[in-house]
DNA sequence: GTCTATAGTGGGATAGAC
DNA sequence: GTCTATCCCACTATAGAC
């Protein structure tokens, strides 16, 4: 039997490894794209055998997922000030969007790539995937505190399933950003811009009756979408 | 040089090589997928080699097109009797979704593959590249007589952007269709059945003074969306 | 049982003759 | 426009180190 300590080595050994893979792989993809870029490159890189490469990650493909993991995460530490700050709902879900596309915009180039591997069903990576990667949760918790925090109130049938309204709205603007060839991707920030003060109207008028139709129909499909 | 009549033949050949290279990978995407069909397999099936085969598609992914543009077609043929007898603005969107579903279902299998090639924005198969293939016009196309021949006369400002909102609507159907599991794909049958509808209603609704400044704004997005 | 290295295999893609 | 021959690299099988 061998010591804890030792196990606690491998196991600190591994996430070394497995991290510098990413890096090297990040790094690689940026500088020379996707395709441009060779296992056995991220590999040396690295500092490992292509085989080890393929013991971490059963794919080049799955390697996606390590700068999915990656952004999730960065994006969280990028809003948690912003979020700590600011009140006004309209101005947290800026904020959060707004951090994403500075978070994403160094891997805009092969971005396209990513969105393509995530596109498919049955991939691990999709976000629709049932129990998907824990980049989908910190995305929609980000969302549970954008409104949790704020200063609107809105339907209580509707609250529920607002953090993840939201998401899917966050997912349309990422849909748009990968299309975006204008420089900074500028087109995305006037969107988000033009579209955060519709979504806030909306959230803020969910509690007038008139309204209350429309957001029961809607939440009634939300759920009969999930469903499976 | 040559006689027109030598180029004619040359021309009809090329087409006839290059339907029967997409012939047979449909017939091999469906037998065994698109992973599972191999390039030489493809060649051979269609009986070329498979340096031939690439002369017309520079990638397997680019065979895709093919299947696109021969969806589009066949679903153009499969609407127009439908069109030609129903005049009730969401019997006819409802009828031309509901051909779509069907003539799309024996490739659901491998829709997947097909849809993450087509989000990829610098492919040509990307639904959203700027001029891109007939297959996009095909399908606009059949929305316009949607709202053409139907007893709807919506918002003027609305009717001319009318036929690519309805376009973008099948998209998202399409993009629910491709994640669905469920047998036949029910659920999006489910779907479309829940949805066309709420569209309907929103299209008839949309002479209403009340409702202009939506109409304006939602218009203006549109308009700021598609300017590159 | 956890990790690493080496030596393949198969298939996507290309060059250049005809 | 079509072929043959070949390259290159994603991925695998497997042996062995720790």
């Amino acid at each position: 039997m061998s010591e804890p300590t030792q196990d606690k080595a491998q196991k600190d050994k591994a996430q070394r490894t497995s991290a510098a893979i990413v890096d090297a792989a990040l790094t690689l993809f940026r500088e020379r794209g996707y395709q441009g870029t060779t296992m056995r490159e991220v590999a040396a890189a690295a500092g490992v055998s292509t085989g080890n490469a393929y013991y971490y990650f059963r794919s080049k493909e799955e390697l996606v997922q390590g700068f999915y993991d990656h952004l999730a995460d960065e994006h969280a530490r990028a809003c948690a000030p912003e979020l700590a700050r600011i009140t006004h709902f309209g101005e947290r879900l800026h904020a959060v969007l707004t951090e994403w596309l500075r978070v994403a915009r160094p891997y805009h180039a092969f971005a396209g790539r990513f969105f393509a591997v995530a596109a498919q069903p049955d991939n691990p990576l999709s976000p629709f995937s049932p129990e998907s990667s824990g980049a989908r949760r910190t995305s929609v918790g980000i969302h549970a505190d954008v409104v949790a925090g704020s200063d609107v109130r809105p339907d209580p049938q509707l609250v529920e399933h607002l953090p993840e309204l939201l998401w899917l709205y966050h997912l349309g603007m990422i849909l748009y950003w990968v299309h975006d060839t204008s420089p900074d991707q500028a087109r995305t920030q006037d969107l988000v811009a033009r579209t955060v003060p519709m979504v806030d109207r909306l959230v803020r008028l969910s509690r007038l009756r008139v309204l209350r139709p429309l957001t029961t129909q809607a939440v009634g499909l939300l759920g009969a979408l999930r469903a499976r």
